[in-house]
DNA sequence: CTGATTGCAAACACTTTGCAGCAGA
DNA sequence: TCTGCTGCAAAGTGTTTGCAATCAG
């Protein structure tokens, strides 16, 4: 039977307009009121409410994490305009999709934050984060070779993490 | 709207490279029915097609092709068999998952083949597969210095494709 | 003013599951 | 024989969508 949790990458959506107009530094709120004026959307209460929801996370989470987060925060704010915002966020470059288990999607801010990649143990589930210039360099030398111009990728590693290996170990002797 | 793309449903699912490749079919059966036989399953004339009609495919593809190549095959068997037998087909080693997209999984034969990763272009959809060793060798030395050890990655680089960069250069000027 | 947005609930689409009859080993 | 397997259809589940009322610009 399958051992472990079945955690796959998805795909980024950022949208080519706000990959080039993502300033590294501006605040994300002004990123976003940006791409939605320029995409003739509207910043409502909603959406300012969801974002703040979600500037507010570390690190990966969940949709119906946020529904609940939004309910404790006192915002309203119903599924649907939670996925909707999502969507939105993503193409303005401010979040993006990790991975999806089998289930549902994993988000992950990105604006103006370090992005990482991951080891996922197979057993446990449990996720490291980790970052690596030594990858980052390969991954433009790929490109290079490819005549590709990167602009994101995604590193899953799956494995054993340390207590994984110590108890498979034991189950052995 | 945002021309967020989904890129993953017009992945192309046949490479030229993977199709040079021998399909190693026998081998394969064989470890399908060892694994079968240790878990105490048993090897069914379904089991045997759905089999037959994954080893068919080369690079990426989905359950519900692989349904309609079962029918185009004139073999029977259910869509809830097919699910099943992906499953135990991934257990045993000879399949991965490689994606999801919000909706769909999408597989890729392992046993005895070689597997690539990939440079996904955000705008056309095109997939180019490499392989590197140095990539290999990098996540080897992330694991050490995690106490990880590796089973299996997934290496994902989302760009401009040379023929997508072309296009974006015309647009500009 | 006018078209985008919202909440609701129903729709979706892929996948899983319960069940009764069937069939490898 | 005795489990496990199959097909069917129904259930599940995260996400999306249609619609009428509402609201931002």
């Amino acid at each position: 039977m399958s051992q472990g949790t079945n955690i796959l990458p998805s795909l980024p959506r950022i949208s080519a307009r706000a990959r080039k107009q993502a300033l590294p530094y501006e605040p994300v709120c002004a990123i976003f009121r940006r791409y939605l004026h320029l995409e003739k959307l509207k910043f409502t209460p909603e959406r300012a409410m969801i974002l703040d929801a979600v500037l507010r996370k570390t690190g990966l989470f969940e949709a119906e994490q946020l529904v609940d987060d939004l309910k404790q925060l006192g915002h309203r704010a119903s599924r649907a305009t939670v996925y909707r915002t999502l969507s939105h966020l993503q193409d303005a470059g401010i979040l993006k999709q990790v991975f999806f288990d089998n289930k549902q999607s994993y988000y992950e801010v990105i604006a103006g934050r370090q992005t990482y990649d991951y080891l996922i143990c197979v057993c446990s589930g449990k996720v490291i984060e980790f970052n690596s210039d030594k990858l980052r360099k390969l991954r433009d030398e790929i490109c290079r070779e490819h005549g590709f111009e990167p602009v994101s990728h995604q590193f899953h590693i799956f494995g054993l993490c340390p207590e994984a290996r110590e108890k498979a170990k034991e189950s052995k002797s």
